[in-house]
DNA sequence: TCCATAATTTGAACACGTTCAATATAGAGG
DNA sequence: CCTCTATATTGAACGTGTTCAAATTATGGA
């Protein structure tokens, strides 16, 4: 056995999740009550808090998941890739792809953006691990490629939240297969490939970096360290 | 008079929003419950959703008070105001001057990004008539600078989207006067000004001109309708 | 094997946002 | 002044997320 045998407890845990997922990719997030979910697992009610401190935070470990899942499949896909163009499509797609299924529960990670003390907001401290392991994976696709001093510390930021625009953006997409989402991403990806690629020019370039420079600058005055 | 006499409804309407608005920014949103603000208003629990839909409706209208007092300001600060930059500058300060105070229940605004079916929701239909109006600020606030006709057409949504971005690092800022976000906003405006001026830079102006076009048309193929 | 302790499970209880049927009040028309 | 209707107001009741003290079950050491 790869894994040690899973205590009561996990077990427990895992079936609430799915449960909740379930009931969620179902009916929708609003409309799941606790209740709901205690019901289908077969559990008391109190149970599922328990293992989850609020029903926003199944989705929470539903999205640590998909993190995971993401950072497997990307690491696979971007092997023999070289291209800066590519790589980004693969991180971004892919991530496209993991959550495509998932629209009507995915809101609830918004559901506290505004609120900077809580646990879960998305820019908040509580949220710090999951943010530097995304930050890490638009890292690890810009490696390799040719890209400046400067937009190596400022893109997998930019990126990180160019994503969650994306997610945004999927959430309220409503054609066939999302393909407006992968549409703009790929345009917005051409763009910035574009763009990129102009601090290699020989003409351009002194503006460019003149811009990235006061960009960073910009952004330490402001307090931006790399973190929070 | 200049205005006739309210209606006992409106008065009463008043004396909610005003009470709530009181104790949010007293102690807190979340914390405030609307039994605490009915009791303070000195009305029967029920007597507040008569008059707003939810406990986010009262923040949305006060938001809506806030739009008319922005538009006001700007108005008269634009007055004798021709630069791009000095102009932008106006709009953006003058909004976080005007929300200052209230960083304790402002969140509340963004509690339903994440649903698109929502009527609160930043991007949802229900707020589409803010939506413009806010946009509106901006297209006047570029008229009669010198701004590519590209740039024009795609300058006030990106200018609302960002001013939204400013209203939540003003949330997260933490600094003394939200000296940072003020900072932050002067840099951007820095950056977005030299970049509108690269336009008409004889050297750049393929370059850059180049890339607005496309951004436009791919933001139309991903069904964008300068609307929504 | 037995006990002590920790981990798990239970479901009633709580607080809050919201709804609603019932009641009161105001204002217009006769 | 008196209705009649629309407006306004009430507070109990509902459903939901969440908490908690109590009960049950597992676990590991003597």
């Amino acid at each position: 056995m790869r894994t040690a045998n899973k205590s009561a407890g996990e077990k427990t845990k895992a079936v609430i999740r799915q449960t909740a997922l379930e009931l969620f990719r179902g009916h929708g997030f609003e409309v799941t009550t606790m209740r709901d979910i205690a019901r289908a697992a077969k559990v008391a009610t109190g149970a599922a808090y328990y293992y989850f401190p609020s029903k926003e935070a199944i989705v929470a470990a539903y999205y640590d998941q998909v993190q995971r899942l993401h950072v497997e499949r990307v690491r696979g896909e971007l092997k023999g890739k070289t291209g800066l163009r590519e790589r980004l499509g693969v991180v971004m797609h892919s991530k496209l792809e993991i959550l495509k299924d998932d629209r009507m529960f995915l809101g609830a990670l918004f559901r506290y953006t505004g609120d900077p003390e809580h646990p879960l907001s998305v820019f908040g401290e509580g949220t710090e691990p999951q943010r530097s392991q995304s930050v890490a994976i638009f890292q690890e696709a810009i490696t390799g490629t040719n890209v400046s001093e400067e937009l190596r510390q400022l893109l997998p930021w930019a990126l990180w939240l160019g994503h969650l625009a994306m997610i945004l953006v999927l959430l309220y997409d409503q054609t066939e297969g999302q393909q407006r989402t992968h549409k703009l991403v790929d345009g917005m990806l051409d763009l910035l490939t574009q763009f990129v690629e102009l601090t290699s020019s020989a003409l351009l370039r002194p503006f460019v970096q003149a811009f990235q420079t006061k960009m960073l600058g910009m952004l330490r005055e402001a307090g931006w360290t790399a973190g929070i």
